[in-house]
RNA sequence: GGGCGGCUGGUGGAAUUGGUAGACACGCGUGCCUUAGGAGCACGUGCCGCAAGGCAUGGGGGUUCAAGUCCCUCGCCGCCCACCA
């Protein structure tokens, strides 16, 4: 008979809610494990992509609590963001009741999952016991200086009525909405991760455990740059303008200078030139430009000739100084000198606007070519030429010689550019945390003080999605009395981003209930560093970013003693159907709580982790899903038709015949590949080698055949067992369901205890089981045979025969001798317990 | 343009790290059982070939007794970043 997954399934997660089997409690004599998936944004149901990833934390969280380690394993929303805020102008409803509606759903449908959190841990990060502390911290970065406000050009999604951080202008577009970004000058909050550039960028040699690409990301988004800052004075004048460049080796190659056309030092440069009013145009042009147009390279190479010049300060040579749209203000120092030989870029503007050019390096590989010759410009490595004393040096050497020359100089002084920028906190919307600064006409901005936190957020508002922030429309908010003078004074109606929220949620999980401090650095102390974070590949540069950030900062605040919080990562693949994403616009969405009422949880669980390793995408079957669901019932039914509950025999391995030794090996080999293959995270063999498994288990037919089956509708043949042969089977069956119980725990908690016996403990208490290294020896082995490298042969032998005995049977053998055709042998290779092979 | 992956049957994927390519599963085929099967069981299933055997891990080349695995080269696909100086 099937099992019966509805009901099974539903006592086991209530037995695991009423005994709180998965509750943590920090234990300074117990081994910590913290295994951590990325929370959700609670959007009401959850999706194959949730499953999957909370799927492989969860057979990580169970096999390591079953190892005996004393395992964190908690969930929680991050709860704040716009869609609650569409959703209340859509339907008419407050944010906040969305918000709990949407979690109170997808709690259920996390429970229906079997998942073992540790409920009483759960938070949310919309409720002020916890945003208070992101108040908090954002007081204390501002108090160090690392919030800051400033008014400056920022990315503005026309779409969401927002600003965004760098992080989330996706090629030009808006991250959550793809609508395209423009820029806005406004005064807004900004937090200084810039301060950590440097750590930030080191540590990531420290995550050994991290996906290399990645690492590789981080790396590229915080882009550290080595180069030389070279001053270029303006003939006939006294300014001085500083380019960037990373390529000092080309110098002598520079035959422009281009500047952005925000460059501070335009309206002296073109004040008074005849074509003043032609240039002031092409200014507003690219300032009208949207950023993402210029970003993206579809701008073109539009420029105007300031009609000035710069000398370059090696050889004295005016230059002409240019305004061009792809130079962006926003990197280096917003100029550069162009060398359009060696630089693709300048080459093609300088093509375009019958500019000159000058080889400074010489490709090695190619003949010698004119400037006017060049279809392309040259950027890899040569020797230096045109370029006075350092003729002939390799550009690599030249690159270091001549940036230190220059330095000795007074021309310029080696530099290091950066490409990460500080982070724009400040959103124009309501559902967030209040930035908690109130600015008085008197005393100017003032943050609020540390024990009126947390600044609430009115839940009784109105949300029309027009004119501005929603906060600013509410008095009640707004109008405070300024904390230094008591006068009249206005809050700020920012909220924050609300990747804020979820750069520290970690710690919070340490000790969720303490509404004394942000976390309690005991408990921080304890169960930090995060063991195992899981979650998608999306999030590599934004949220995993900022999290190092927080945690680089708290240690400064001296509340934890680590520089990372996340010791491994992992990240899933995604869930894809019919070859492309799952998406709700594609309409090609599987809705897990569906396959859960029609093959129940373990079911799904099972088939999500053998369709493909965890890092793999994974294509949504439906038929496999039913392969997975037989595989269970096989299981079940094994456990339930063998296992005999009566017998208390003990088992005796010299009693063992050759069949009994056979399928005591198998189970011993499947112990250890199972427990190697959680340990590496190889789910999909984990599982393959338990289905091997039950394959042999129904080639033990030992003992004598009876004719009732033990239970209605089994056609599993049953046999009358010997006392040895009831206690392997026991023994099997024991083992058996341990190792499948990290992955379809319902079940596993239904056949262990019929086992055990109606006793009140959970199999994720019971140890693991170990292999015996002596059950895995084998009498006789197969040995393959090769003639030249080609299959010719197996043989069954003795494990333990001779090279010699084994190359006298080999030779004797017929089919080898039709292969070998008396040849001599020139050599005789053998791979112990493995091959042979002749060559001939 | 830069970075990181990948390319193995009809499909998802295995392959002890240089040693039987295709484990395990899905699908498909044949048979059994059944009033019936979208249940269960048994057997088969890389390609060519009656067979012996040959050919096969994106293409080509190399190293080796032996290559999916190592080296060279070419091609294609995916993801991320990008007028970053």
């Amino acid at each position: 008979m099937p099992y019966n997954f509805k009901d099974i399934e539903i006592k086991w997660q209530l037995f695991w809610d009423k005994y709180k089997i998965f509750r943590a409690k920090a234990d300074a004599s117990k081994e910590k494990y913290y295994v951590l998936e990325m929370f959700p944004y609670p959007s009401g149901k959850i999706h194959m992509g949730h499953v999957r990833n909370y799927t492989i934390a969860d057979v990580i969280a169970r096999f390591k609590m079953s190892q005996g380690l004393n395992v964190l394993h908690p969930m929680g929303y991050d709860a704040f963001g716009q869609p609650a805020e569409n959703a209340a102008i859509k339907h008419n409803v407050k944010p906040s009741k969305w918000t709990h509606d949407c979690i109170h759903q997808m709690r259920a449908e996390l429970k229906r999952m079997g998942f073992s959190y540790d409920w009483d841990r759960e938070l949310v990060t919309c409720d002020k016991k916890y945003y208070r502390w992101n108040q908090w911290i954002f007081l204390k970065m501002a108090e160090r200086g690392l919030a800051y406000k400033k008014a400056s050009p920022v990315n503005w999604c026309p779409s969401c009525e927002t600003t965004l951080a760098n992080e989330e202008v996706i090629q030009g577009q808006c991250w959550r909405c793809h609508a395209q970004v423009t820029q806005k000058d406004l005064e807004q909050w900004y937090l200084k991760i810039t301060a950590y550039n440097e750590k930030l960028l080191e540590d990531l040699k420290t995550l050994a455990h991290w996906p290399e690409r990645v690492i590789a990301m981080q790396e590229n988004w915080i882009g550290k740059s080595y180069g030389v800052n070279i001053h270029f004075t303006v003939q006939g004048g006294k300014e001085r303008m500083t380019v960037f460049t990373t390529r000092p080796d080309t110098i002598f190659g520079a035959t422009y200078v281009v500047l952005a056309p925000e460059h501070p030092l335009v309206e002296t440069l073109i004040r008074g030139a005849v074509n003043e009013r032609e240039i002031r145009q092409f200014i507003t042009d690219v300032a009208n430009e949207s950023k993402s147009a210029r970003l993206t390279g579809g701008a073109g190479k539009g420029g105007i000739f300031s009609g000035r010049y710069a000398v370059n300060p090696v050889n004295g040579e005016a230059i002409p100084i240019w305004f061009a749209d792809y130079v962006l203000m926003e990197y280096g120092t917003g100029a550069i000198m162009a060398v359009p030989t060696h630089d693709q870029r300048d080459f093609l503007f300088a093509r375009e606007h019958g500019l000159k050019l000058r080889i400074v390096i010489q490709d090695p590989q190619a003949p010698r070519v004119n400037e006017s010759a060049m279809e392309k410009a040259y950027e890899g490595e040569g020797t230096l030429v045109n370029s006075k004393q350092f003729d002939g040096m390799n550009s690599r050497e030249a690159i270091r010689k001549i940036g230190t020359w220059m330095e000795q100089e007074g021309l310029g002084e080696t530099a290091v550019h950066w490409r990460l920028r500080d982070w724009l906190i400040s959103r124009q919307r309501y559902w967030g945390t209040p930035i908690p600064f109130i600015y008085c006409g008197r005393c100017g901005t003032v943050p609020v003080p540390e024990k009126q936190l947390p600044v609430v957020l009115p839940e009784d508002i109105r949300i029309t999605g027009e004119g501005g922030s929603p906060l600013g429309q509410c008095p009640e908010f707004v109008n405070v009395s300024c904390p230094k003078c008591g006068g009249a004074a206005r809050r700020e109606t920012d909220t924050m981003a609300t990747f804020f929220d979820s750069s520290w949620y970690y710690l919070r999980f340490c000790s969720p209930g303490d509404d004394r401090r942000v976390f309690d650095p005991k408990e921080a102390a304890y169960w930090m560093t995060v063991d195992q974070y899981i979650g998608g590949i999306e999030h590599a540069i934004l949220h995993l970013l900022y999290s190092r950030f927080f945690t680089k900062f708290l240690k400064d605040l001296g509340l934890v003693d680590f520089d990372e919080p996340f010791n491994r990562l992992l990240t899933q693949g995604m869930v894809l159907k019919d070859g492309e994403v799952m998406s709700k616009s594609k309409g090609n969405t599987v809705d897990p709580d569906a396959i859960v009422a029609k093959y129940g949880a373990d079911a799904l669980r099972l088939f999500i982790l053998f369709a493909a390793p965890p890092e793999d995408q994974l294509e949504w079957n439906d038929n496999a899903i039913e392969g997975a669901w037989r595989f269970l019932n096989r299981v079940y039914g094994f456990v339930e038709d063998r296992f005999d509950p009566g017998f208390k025999g003990q088992l005796n391995k010299e009693l063992f015949d050759a069949d009994d030794r056979e399928l005591d090996r198998q189970l011993h080999l499947t112990v250890k590949k199972v427990t190697d293959d959680f340990k590496n995270y190889k789910f999909n063999t984990a599982i393959s080698s338990m289905m091997i498994l039950m394959n042999h288990s129904d080639k033990y037919k030992t003992g004598t055949k009876i004719q009732e089956p033990k239970t209605k509708n089994s056609t599993v043949e049953q046999y009358k067992y010997t006392t040895q042969n009831q206690a392997l089977i026991n023994n099997f069956c024991r083992t058996l369901v341990q190792l499948i119980a990290p992955i379809a725990p319902h079940m596993g908690e239904e056949l262990w205890h019929e086992i055990i016996g109606g006793k009140e403990e959970s199999i994720i208490h019971v140890p693991w089981p170990r292999h015996d290294e002596a059950a895995l020896q084998q009498d006789t082995v197969q040995i393959i045979a090769q003639v030249n490298g080609k299959l010719r042969g197996r043989f069954d032998l003795p494990a333990d025969i001779s090279e010699e005995e084994l190359q006298k049977i080999v030779l004797a053998d017929k089919k080898i001798q039709e292969f070998v055709q008396n040849k001599p042998v020139k050599k005789f290779i053998y791979v112990p317990r493995k091959l042979v092979n002749l060559v001939i």
